[in-house]
DNA sequence: CCCGTGAATGAATGGTCATTCATTTGTTGC
DNA sequence: GCAACAAATGAATGACCATTCATTCACGGG
């Protein structure tokens, strides 16, 4: 319950109240899954009433389609932001930052990658859903395929095939991801990581240590 | 549609008929997704009538859990023959034995692993299906971390962790599973498997040649 | 202070779907 | 053949839920 103690009814503009939407949303398939969510669930965990949803978002399904673009959106801006940045001293830093990012808690907040595997495990029976995840994937792979060949070409590495190392890195941490949600006791995030960053380790043996402990503040 | 030319109903015993609904729930959960799922459809795809379902299975709840148990206990006792075998001649060929079941045909095939991850997508939000998505993936995880192990003491090294490369790689294997799944244009089936490959032979180098080009039936 | 505007409400509506069960139909033992 | 039994059917039932909309209410301009 969301309610911060207001008791009367408050008209606000449009913007607040679909994000607002949003969060109990968010909150809602985590608790309930894509196929038990109602918008009775949403609208009682915002604090609002029934009709509202349709009211900001027309349908339930445009409801949720903007709760997935809203989680896929910030994952990509904060990816983007390092992949573009001109601040990193070196290839390595660069690297490193891209593997606590995705580490980072609010990138693996239960409640977001809840409702991204959900959206996930729809996909392939809704191009509307698939289109929204593949949307910017495209684009974060071919980045951070110039980034690993970058890498490959100041160590001198020719043999390594960067296109690879790239895929199988966003798959790894997707799986990761997977495996740490579904059942932290069997894959803790501490271990996710060190897996992780083993993987970049064994890649990019110039630029990133094997031995650092990072994520401390887990 | 299913029916194999028969007009008249005929009985058949229990076992067949079930089998039978399985195999339409699976397609139907790769077409319309575990929310869009309804017993009407999965009766119509196995060209019988609407209460069969509950005739045999008592509730599509039940039906939808045994038919994820179908799916997870067929890969498990795949992945178990391998894990378990006395007729490897090596541990190398072994790992390799493991590598190229993960990627075989039967366990690729698209209906099942969209069953896997429709059900994963909404493991943590019912406790029964996450129950059995777990169950056996420890055993696994278990065993696969003794035979790694056993890889690494054949090669001397003392450095490399082996329940580590255990974790990587099972969750290398289900982030590339669900990324080939969900868009193959951008991770082909074969690239996925170099991937996985790639992973295994930095990992163990005495033990798996980088370059020999498997999965040339796909 | 009092409207006009539009945000918000929630009871009512209609559609969808799991589940039930009276009936039909095939099978088996005699 | 013929009961007796079991499997299978599908129309009927009732629960649940998205969506609608008449009504209520808050706010700002005059």
């Amino acid at each position: 319950m969301t309610r911060t103690g207001n008791k009367s009814r408050r008209a606000l503009p449009k913007e607040v109240r679909k994000e607002q939407l949003i969060q109990a949303t968010i909150k809602c398939i985590a608790k309930h899954g894509l196929s038990g969510i109602t918008l009775a669930l949403v609208t009682r965990e915002a604090g609002l009433s029934m009709g509202i949803a349709n009211l900001h978002f027309d349908s339930k399904e445009k409801l949720l389609l903007e709760t997935l673009q809203h989680v896929t959106a910030e994952y990509a801006a904060g990816q983007a932001a390092i992949l573009e940045s001109e601040d990193f001293s070196s290839t390595g830093a660069r690297i490193t930052a891209l593997l606590d990012f995705d580490f980072s808690p609010p990138v693996i907040e239960k409640n977001k990658l809840a409702v991204w595997f959900a959206f996930l495990g729809e996909a392939k029976s809704r191009p509307t859903y698939q289109r929204a995840c593949s949307r910017q994937d495209s684009m974060a792979q071919m980045r951070i395929t110039e980034l690993f060949q970058l890498a490959l070409d100041e160590a001198g590495d020719t043999a390594a095939d960067a296109a690879l190392l790239a895929a199988g890195y966003i798959s790894l941490v997707d799986g990761l991801w997977l495996n740490a949600l579904v059942d932290p006791r069997r894959l803790p995030w501490k271990k996710a990581y060190r897996v992780a960053r083993h993987y970049l380790a064994s890649a990019f043996a110039q630029h990133i240590a094997l031995d650092k402990r990072g994520l401390d503040g887990m």
